[in-house]
DNA sequence: ATACATACC
DNA sequence: TACTGGTATGTAT
């Protein structure tokens, strides 16, 4: 092979992924190899390092199979993706937005800043705030000796034998957090922030404001007393020259207007000068120092802001030319979303800076997967988010914490509760109820295993999310035994919530699907619409649904007795026993294989499975074989909330002929609409599994195909077929997928978003028709108001029925939704 | 849906 | 002695 490469390694002897990241500001100029020896004669031969070398040894497979492909690559195929990629890049060039300004805004060695305030003794020393174990950040005299965040206590002492480290006091740093963000406000009330440090704004609106200003208001006072301790004053934001009678000395001095000895400074109109004035104002309110980066989009703004830190800002100019230049020098480490694994492929295909990354655009769309060569192209041609987004909804929640060997099976249970009583504390200030819980463990050597169950409904109390990990945990241990599970770290996480005040699963998702302004605000010029497509499409499997209601029938694991933790919970509170189940695909899909099994493609019998499942109140339940004719007669009865399923739709509708009343020789698949030929239900799933997995596969059937519309292929290029065959490109499944029959209807929402779906082609001369995808029904105008119309009222309607039936016992959003959308029309044959 | 990896602070 | 903890997202199955 490359020998000079390993070679090289070798002679080097350490890892990579273990030296000393310099990335950062501060660290400049600083002996390397010195650094690295230590850091690993620190490490070696401890169990992190074998983790280390273990992963580090993954990412160089991953490396050589990437490799390996490129070499495969035929030159056709190279010239055909450059052609994609130019066409790509044109239709990004031509979205440039320039006209935003965003700034980002970072605290200089914030946790560090805070004590050193907070202990003047510091000011000179080397320090760092965290434990032996781990650092948080180091302030600039210890990174002068590599000393850095994330890097554990006792090697920096190692490094820097003269290093304070101080702990960690969260408490404080959110308060100073807060005092920041009140500035930010100021500037940007809808400001993002990222962490308790640092934060994107939106400058183009104060920027406008601005200029109007009299001076008055660009007019900030310098901190009262400088020198001793700091009573928060909490004044009014712009201080006025009447108010200040104070004759405050000034240790500080001002670049501006006011010569030393001046308790003011005047601000101007620029934006320089306005993130000048909040910067200032943040270091009179805090005594901490931030780095500003002004920028036209999120990306540049983050990477300027790491360009005069620390205090001090950089401005890129909003053209295009500033930017390409800028972007061209640029490491791609720089960029925030490429770290270390990703930094070291692109190595190695050559790629260090920016500039590169564009050189070689061709070849990375056909290496990597589409979302990452999609970012990569974007930061190539210096593109970002020009809008701040909304602060998203949480989507999960965890603790985790790591202790020494823990291998007792008691303990590791009775811990493991701990953690769920930390986690249902924290979930319940936060209102919130999840159905996925997660455990996470990690072994004495470093490997990590996380384990997932997800139930039907929302948990959020001790014993319903312990009753998940519990279980899960012993398993863990049961597959080791008689081993023990050596643990060194354990978590838990919930996920997947469900609606912020309570209850029915869903039902925020239809309200957060009509309610305006709620879902995008991506901002960001590109690959807007995924989420909402999604959304759509889900609803769409969701209203096309099944028919009637066949409870499966569960078999649950038995339920030991506990010696550790409290009592479970049982019935007393008149409770509904909460079974855990399996999903609806799952469901759908273990019941095709038992019809297949019994070969019932005719019979409407379904028997129960025997999937063995849990139960999060310790009961264990056996249900019956429910028969079809019970199911087709109750369609989602409170008392059974087990979810419909495809099959049990096909069912209904194989027995009963249709609504119409005629015999078809087809089916009509209720995912992709088209007309299967064949009355052969098991055929018949067997295309709707296949369509479920596509569909959630891939939620955008309307993406900008600049895909491949060049298919042309010409003859010779076989050899680009057998790479295309070899390759994992979900492009190439999308099309696979389309649809020559296929048409888009775009649905104008409440608030304006652009919604498209995929709706079959009943298409007569006069051109589309519109088919309401809630209800189903075709409808008489072509007028898109009118359609949108419509479907706000079809939607409406669901949200009402649902909202009312919701003091009832729980009732499978699905089987609401179906039970509606079937109550109102919908064949599908 | 689940597991694992990557990334960020 | 000692290599985090919390959240999000991408990738693969």
């Amino acid at each position: 092979e490359f020998q000079p490469k390993s070679k090289k390694k070798l002679y080097l002897g350490f890892l990579s992924r273990m030296a000393l990241n310099d990335n950062k500001a501060g660290m400049e100029g600083l002996d390397r190899d010195k650094i690295n020896k230590i850091i690993m004669e620190s490490s070696k031969g401890s169990r992190f390092y074998e983790s280390e070398l273990k992963k580090e040894q993954q990412v160089n497979h991953r490396i050589e199979k990437m490799m390996l492909q490129k070499a495969q690559i035929p030159e056709q195929r190279l010239k055909k993706a450059q052609a994609q990629v130019e066409r790509m890049a044109t239709e990004l060039e031509r979205s440039r937005d320039l006209s935003r300004v965003i700034v980002h805004v970072d605290m200089d060695a914030f946790y560090a800043a805070v004590e050193t305030r907070d202990c003047p003794e510091l000011k000179d020393k080397p320090m760092a705030v965290g434990s032996m174990s781990m650092l948080s950040t180091s302030n600039y005299h210890a990174r002068k000796y590599g000393v850095r965040a994330a890097m554990p206590g006792f090697i920096a002492k190692k490094l820097c034998p003269n290093l304070v480290i101080v702990p960690t006091n969260f408490a404080k740093y959110r308060a100073v957090s807060d005092e920041v963000r009140e500035v930010f406000a100021e500037y940007d009330p809808h400001f993002q922030p990222m962490s308790l440090d640092e934060a994107y704004l939106d400058f183009t609106d104060h920027l406008e404001q601005r200029q109007s200003w009299p001076e008055s208001s660009r007019t900030h006072r310098f901190r009262a007393s400088s020198a001793e301790a700091v009573p928060e004053d909490e004044d009014l934001s712009p201080v006025l020259f009447e108010d200040s009678p104070s004759t405050s000395l000034c240790l500080l001095d001002s670049e501006g207007v006011g010569a030393a000895g001046s308790a003011f400074e005047v601000f101007g109109t620029s934006l320089e000068e306005a993130v000048r004035e909040m910067r200032f104002r943040i270091e009179q309110k805090t005594m901490l120092t931030a780095s500003a980066g002004i920028a036209p989009n999120t990306m540049l703004a983050k990477v300027c802001s790491d360009k005069n830190k620390p205090n001090g800002q950089y401005r890129l100019p909003s053209t295009r030319e500033a930017i390409m230049d800028f972007v061209q020098n640029l490491p791609v480490r720089k960029v925030s979303g490429i770290g270390k694994v990703s930094e070291k492929m692109l190595n190695a295909l050559g790629i260090s800076s920016c500039s590169h990354l564009g050189q070689q655009m061709e070849l990375l769309s056909l290496l990597f997967s589409e979302t990452a060569w999609h970012h990569l192209m974007q930061v190539s041609l210096g593109l970002g988010s020009t809008s701040i987004p909304r602060h998203e909804e949480r989507k999960s929640m965890s603790t985790e914490r790591t202790f020494k060997e823990l291998s007792n099976v008691e303990e590791q249970l009775s811990f493991c509760r701990e953690l769920c009583e930390d986690l249902a504390e924290d979930i319940k200030k936060e209102g919130l109820k999840g159905k996925t819980v997660t455990l996470k463990l990690k072994n004495v050597n470093f490997e990590v295993k996380t384990r997932a169950l997800t139930l039907l409904y929302a948990v959020a109390t001790v014993d319903d999310i312990f009753a998940v990990a519990k279980d899960l945990l012993k398993t863990e241990i049961d597959n080791e035994s008689p081993q023990p599970l050596r643990l060194r770290l354990m978590g838990v996480r919930i996920s997947a919530f469900v609606s912020l005040d309570d209850k029915k699963p869903l039902q925020r998702s239809i309200v957060g699907f009509l309610k305006p302004g709620t879902t995008d605000s991506s901002g960001s010029s590109q690959g807007t619409n995924q989420k909402l497509e999604k959304k759509c499409l889900s609803y769409q499997s969701f209203q096309t649904g099944p028919l009637a209601c066949l409870p499966l029938a569960q078999k649950c694991q038995r339920q030991e007795e506990v010696p550790w933790g409290k009592k479970q919970r049982g019935f007393e509170g008149g409770q509904t026993s909460e079974e855990p189940k399996q999903s609806f695909f799952q469901r759908a899909h273990a019941k095709r294989l038992q019809l297949q099994a019994t070969n019932a493609s005719t019979q409407q019998e379904v028997h129960g499975e025997n999937g063995s499942v849990m139960t999060s109140t310790g009961t264990c339940a056996e249900k019956g074989v429910e028969s079809s004719k019970e199911a087709h007669e109750s369609d989602s009865t409170a008392s059974d909330p087990s979810e419909n399923d495809l099959v049990s739709h096909v069912e209904a509708h194989a027995s009963t002929s249709g609504c119409g009343g005629t015999v078809s020789e087809s089916l009509t698949c209720p995912v992709c609409f088209r007309q299967v030929e064949t009355t052969d239900l098991n055929i018949f799933n067997t295309h709707i599994d296949q369509c479920l997995t596509d569909a959630s596969r891939n939620p955008n059937q309307c993406t900008v195909s600049d895909s491949d519309s060049d298919m042309d292929l010409e003859k010779g290029q076989k050899e680009c077929e057998e790479f295309e065959l070899n390759r994992v490109d979900p492009q190439e499944d999308q099309h696979n997928l389309e649809n020559d029959s296929l048409q888009t209807i775009l649905l104008i929402n409440g608030d304006n978003r652009t919604v498209t779906m995929r709706q079959p082609q009943p298409c007569n001369e006069k051109g589309p028709v519109l088919i309401c995808p809630v209800c189903q029904l075709t409808q008489d105008s072509d007028d898109l108001t009118i359609f949108n119309h419509h479907v706000d009222l079809c939607l409406n309607q669901e949200v009402l029925h649902e909202l009312e039936g919701q003091t009832s016992s729980p009732i499978n959003p699905t089987s609401v939704i179906n039970s509606k959308a079937i109550g109102e029309c919908v064949c599908f044959i």
